[in-house]
RNA sequence: GCGGGCGUGGCGGAAUGGUAGACGCCGGGGACUUAAAAUCCCCUGAGCUUUGCUCGUGCGGGUUCGAGUCCCGCCGCCCGCACCA
């Protein structure tokens, strides 16, 4: 081997090449090695493939092709989430067509991942905007509709009355439309459903069988499904009716001193019928923003119906407000508010000056104890509340729960706050919803051998609205069922559904159906899932569900589709800039156009200071953002790859530097000079360095399984030190050669350029994990620490399994020890053998 | 507001309740070279009266022979969210 330097621009491609012409990553079905599916969330094809894509492909990447080292017939597929708006947009602007966008940007992608070198079969690749997945998406669509978990209804739509279209939450910028800047209006549309509330329980038990998820994605996924119970029930109105509220806190009854009902609530529309203002108020809250964040900075506004309700227990009549803060999705749409131990109520009762009872207090003796600016909303004993002071809360609430059913006036119930999940979208570049409507038999269902419902080529994206709706010919077909004229479903499915089976197909795709069921039970669950942790509610539960809906209708034995999640961080880069002349905003400057010396950066346009801002996300407006493209041209895949997995644990925010790229560099021409070095001749022992490089070995392979590949680098690069400094012999041969098949997963072409020269003429890719010899993990010497008081004094070196009256003796020796204990007294010693000695005076 | 997480050198971070700062980056010094790059060697938490000592893991307490790690109470930062009654 010469003492050249490693030319990754000459190398890379050489390598790539040769495990495309060897198929090396095919994965086989009918392999009788053990499986393992490693798979990482499929990527949109934006265009171009972003930093954050290179470090989670590069994770899952290592693990692949270390199970494959270890035995494992590994399944890791790459494919393309490929519907959705942006295709829509784009075609918009730049006048092209969605496909056309999305198949030329799959392409650059997917050349930019090959450049990667990480080891995919290929050979699965899929695109969801392809009629071979989405007729499969389809038919799986009527399995569910034909099993009752399909169903339609009424929904509102953000619906922009310029355009003529309905737009996504995201095209929603302060109640306007991005493009058209119109007030958006509500509209009720009739929709499609996936029936997952029919799951709520499954998915909630479910979650405990996960352990191998992170406990936050699990705890997330459970207050997303947020199972509760409380008591529903009645109050009389004044005017002569009644309204129904859940409470989870019936016990908190007596605290009660107004009701509020939502602004689409019936009670509310009826007064605003009779009552402009009412009607004004009711205008208000629609006009306000819907996410929790928006609505928390909101102030709690109420409209005062003048209509009061009967408290059940003490005949007081509460007044009922119309408020802005209560949901008509959630309970009832009618809470009854007891502002004393609910902040929400709190503050609109403080706003509105209506009093806050107390009835629950720390102590019996607390009843009359005033609030200090918030609600309670703890445990403690009732108070002021007749029959049940005294009580805990739980005793509180079982009795008023049993006391009103009882009574009959509300019933016990367990309320979900998941809701079904809305499918339909008014776009054309999605999964067409295959049914069509015919005047005299309805809905009625494509049936499957009429399947794919094709999205027609023909189309006009350049202005706005459902290009489904309004081509001249596709929506007019016959019906299935009398064959009369009838109109195709223009809606198509939410791209939530396409990424909900992909990684199904991906383990078994035969042309006539979804998925061949013994081929996809024996690829799944997913062995290790990796990816972003905002996937951790949608993505992931919507897979969860569909996988338990493809069970529940029989084509599938897999309750879990992902037995081993992991959540990687995001990866971020510090940003440049100056403030603008003009208006002191500040202008940023992406890492190109700057000169980064040790202390300070400079631009590269004039040589003058910019200022270094913190470390953030990467993204386009503070342009700290990294080409992969570029970086891959600059220092090779391999060097790209190391860095990902260096320094910062996985599940943390990776901080993208330049001279952390560069060190990177260094260290893969440095193993290249080592690689130099091995000698399959050379001869003689050296005890210590084969222990260290057993206990290396059997150290990394324990990281890579652990997806601590921060640790593994760790030790990689201690093994290379100790390597550097030994003496020719067998033991630094062997050390060289498992440090080569140690980095193998991780820098794949360096690996295999250095095994053409010290392999058995194989790809390393094809080569095994190095042999653990077990008797060299234990080391027969230890350094214990010796104590004074819980202070170090000094060290001893001593056999490994010392006896402890030995170390004891050993350490009262040493003579720092006793210039410590200064002739004072030894209270105790503590001995903790091949640890340390702590000498207590 | 609710839910979750995290605070260790100049920076990223190691550390089964047992020698805090492994490993990498930055920085400093030296060797090699006509010179540079590359490479190699040494130093690099702070302070002090420097054979050594003291302090030090966000802050304040506590448990323990011994706490970055366990407990209680704060502070700060980050992430998620559909006001979930």
């Amino acid at each position: 081997m010469n003492e050249t330097r490693f030319d990754p621009s000459q190398v890379d491609g050489r390598w790539q090449r040769a495990w495309d012409k060897q198929d090396c990553f095919r994965a086989d079905s009918n392999s009788a090695k053990p499986k393992s599916y490693v798979l990482e969330m499929f990527p949109y094809p934006s265009g171009r493939i972003h930093i954050g894509h290179v470090r989670n492909y590069t994770m899952g990447d290592v693990l692949a092709r270390y199970k494959r080292m270890t035995g494992h017939e590994v399944l890791h597929p790459m494919g393309w989430d490929a519907f959705g708006m942006p295709a829509e947009n784009a075609a918009m602007e730049k006048k092209v067509h969605p496909g056309e966008w999305t198949y030329q940007n799959i392409e650059n992608m997917k050349a930019q991942l090959k450049r990667l070198g990480f080891a995919l079969d290929w050979s699965r690749e899929l695109a969801t905007c392809s009629p071979d997945y989405y007729g499969h998406e389809q038919a799986l669509f009527l399995d569910f509709y034909e099993s009752g978990l399909v169903y339609r209804k009424e929904s509102a739509v953000n619906w922009d009355p310029v355009d003529q279209t309905v737009l996504a939450n995201e095209q929603v910028i302060d109640g306007r439309g991005w493009r058209s800047g119109a007030l958006v209006e509500k509209r009720k549309l009739s929709q499609w459903f996936l029936k997952i509330t029919q799951f709520a329980e499954e998915l909630l038990d479910g979650l405990g069988s996960l352990q191998n998820w992170p406990e936050k994605v699990r705890l997330m996924q459970e207050n997303w499904i947020g199972k509760s119970s409380g008591l529903q029930f009645r109050f009389d109105l004044s005017d002569g009716g009644d309204v129904e509220v859940y409470s989870t806190r019936p016990d908190t009854i007596y605290g009660a001193s107004f009701v509020a009902v939502a602004a689409d609530h019936p009670i509310a529309q009826a007064v605003a019928e009779k009552n402009a203002d009412a009607q004004d108020f009711i205008e208000q809250c629609r006009a306000g923003g819907t996410t929790a964040e928006e609505l928390e900075t909101a102030e709690k506004l109420g409209f005062d119906t003048g209509i009061t309700a009967k408290h059940p227990f003490t005949g007081a009549a509460l007044p009922v407000y119309i408020a802005n803060f209560v949901l008509m999705d959630y309970g009832t749409g009618a809470v009854m508010a007891v502002p004393g131990h609910d902040q929400r109520d709190f503050e609109f009762a403080t706003k509105y000056g209506l009093p806050i009872p107390r009835v629950v207090a720390p102590s019996a003796a607390e009843a009359d104890k005033p609030f200090d600016g918030e609600a309670e909303s703890g445990d403690g004993v009732l108070v002021n509340s007749g029959e049940l002071d005294g009580m805990s809360v739980a005793e509180a609430k079982a009795l008023v729960i049993s006391r009103a059913e009882s009574e009959g006036w509300g019933e016990g119930k367990t309320v979900w706050r998941l809701r079904d999940w809305g499918v339909s979208r008014q776009r054309y570049w999605g999964t067409p919803i295959p049914f069509v409507h015919c005047d005299s038999c309805g809905v009625v269902p494509v049936p499957k051998d009429q399947l794919p419902v094709k999205l027609p080529e023909d189309v006009d994206v350049s202005i706005p609205g459902n290009p489904l709706e309004r081509h001249p010919t596709w929506k007019h077909t016959s019906c299935p069922k009398c064959g009369g004229a009838a109109q195709r479903e223009t809606d198509t499915l939410d791209t939530f559904a396409d990424s909900s089976w992909y990684f199904i197909r991906f383990a078994s795709q035969p042309k006539d159906k979804p998925f061949d069921p013994a081929e996809a039970a024996a690829w799944l669950p997913v062995n290790q899932y990796i990816g972003g942790i905002e996937h951790a509610i949608l993505h992931l539960l919507y897979a969860r569900f569909w996988t338990r809906a493809l069970k529940h209708v029989g084509m599938l034995d897999v309750s879990e589709p992902f037995a081993q999640l992991f959540t990687q961080g995001m990866v971020t880069h510090e940003t440049y800039s100056r403030k603008s002349a003009e208006n002191g905003q500040p202008v940023y400057y992406s890492p190109a156009e700057v000169d980064r010396t040790g202390e300070g950066a400079t631009l590269k346009a004039d040589g003058q200071p910019v200022e270094i801002g913190r470390v953030i996300k990467m993204s386009k407006s503070k342009k700290n953002v990294v080409d992969p493209d570029q970086i891959v041209d600059l220092y090779g895949a391999d060097a790209v790859r190391w860095f990902m997995l260096s320094d910062s644990p996985p599940e943390r925010d990776l901080p993208w530097s330049e001279a952390g790229i560069e060190g990177c560099s260094r260290f893969v021409q440095r193993l290249w000079r080592l690689f130099a070095q091995y000698d399959a001749a050379a001869e003689g022992e050296d005890k210590a360095l084969a222990r260290k490089t057993h206990q290396t070995v059997a150290a990394v392979a324990e990281d890579i399984e652990g997806l601590s590949f921060n640790k593994a680098v760790a030790r990689i690069y201690e093994l290379t030190g100790a390597v550097e400094k030994a003496k020719p012999s067998a033991s630094r041969s062997e050390a060289i050669r498992s440090i080569l098949l140690l980095i193998a997963p991780m820098m794949p072409h360096l690996a295999e350029e250095g095994w053409a020269q010290m392999g058995d003429g194989a790809l390393v890719a094809e080569a095994s994990w190095p042999a653990v010899d077990e008797a060299l993990l234990v080391d027969d010497e230890v350094t214990i620490a010796v104590q004074v008081k819980g202070k170090l004094r000094d060290t001893l070196t001593v056999a490994k399994g010392m006896p402890k009256d030995e170390l004891e003796a050993l350490a009262l020796a040493s003579e720092k020890v006793q210039r410590s204990i200064d002739g004072a007294a030894i209270r105790k010693v503590i001995v903790v053998p091949d640890r340390l000695v702590n000498i207590v005076i």
